[in-house]
DNA sequence: GCAATTATGGACTGTACAGTCCATTATGGC
DNA sequence: GCCATAATGGACTGTACAGTCCATAATTGC
């Protein structure tokens, strides 16, 4: 049934709730309609599902980065990953987050919230491990590891975004450098 | 006719290019279906329009902010003045581009181009700004404006889309101050 | 004031879709 | 092997939609 539920996150990844049709999904699942609304209820949950999939694996990649290794390195390690897939990987498809932000947000308040909810848990798992490196003295006393988590949040999202229209990797490198700068 | 692109804007940044119906359009600009399509073609190529009509305010705005004023200054204002808006004015619409981008990108090309074109023109001013305020001194010599250009853009797509689901002005504060904080 | 052109209303068409339903097939208990 | 239960296929329903079309109304040129 996983397996379903991630190829049916690819389907949604790559073209949005409204265009992925029952037919696309069933054929990505390898199930029919009537297991289809057994086994899923409706495409909306489908969908919430497959978002929250995709929301724990982004916090377990973060967490993992930022694990056992100088914060710095961490983020770097992070952000060059990502480029890597949003330069190589299937294109275009962006953030499933940010795509759900975009295409739900105003029109489906619990998506919305669902959002809000994923990006909260990225800014905690980036608040963690700033707190930690701070406690080991890599960062200095005052820093507002907080805000940082916040710039780091929204900074990936502005990344993916801008390279999900054009995946250059000098451009995505200049801002991930950026980025980094900010912990200085 | 200007004035109904504006109403036409409106309803699709709000509700994106699918929900937004050809009955919902032809209610916010008053026209009919024979003008409406007389006069815009068809749905697709209004929401282009509407969108290059949302680029040119975007780009004018940066190059109001920047003119005539410290760069540092002229951000800060510029930022300020995003989250005000983000935060009172109507909720949850986020960027009309950034929507387009997450919305549109992966199926239709052309509007994919089009946000990229977008894209680049936000760069570009504010590449301008940086370049200029580089030549009066107020940067170090060696700072790549490009770099700087492009991490703006990509940053305030960011701050953006967390706005659009979470418009609380104190952590999108903390993300434009940290912004700012890399020019230095 | 009238004819020719243009704008308008709104009915209509064809299509695509999410979700339902039931007849058929497979599965498991004994 | 047989019956009860569960999975499956795919036809079907109702709805929503973009775009077309034409009959009528308004406007313009003279």
């Amino acid at each position: 049934m996983d397996a379903a539920l991630e190829s049916a996150t690819r389907v949604f990844w790559a073209k949005g709730f409204e265009p992925s049709s029952l037919d696309d999904l069933c054929a990505a699942t390898g199930l029919n309609r009537s297991s289809f609304y057994a086994a899923f209820n409706s495409k909306r949950d489908l969908y919430l599902r497959a978002l929250q999939r995709y929301e724990e694996g982004s916090v377990a990649r973060i967490a993992a980065a930022l694990e056992g290794r100088p914060v710095r390195a961490g983020l770097k390690l992070f952000l060059d990953g990502l480029i890597d897939a949003v330069v190589a990987g299937p294109g275009r498809r962006g953030c499933f987050i940010g795509n759900c932000a975009a295409e739900m947000a105003r029109l489906d308040r619990g998506a919305a919230e669902r959002v809000r909810r994923s990006l909260a848990r990225i800014e905690a798992a980036f608040g963690d491990g700033l707190e930690k490196a701070r406690a080991r003295g890599e960062l200095a006393r005052g820093v507002d590891t907080q805000a940082l988590a916040r710039f780091l949040t929204a900074g990936i999202q502005g990344l993916r975004l801008v390279g999900k229209v054009n995946p250059d990797r000098a451009a995505l490198n200049d801002i991930a450098r950026t980025m980094l700068h900010c912990l200085d």
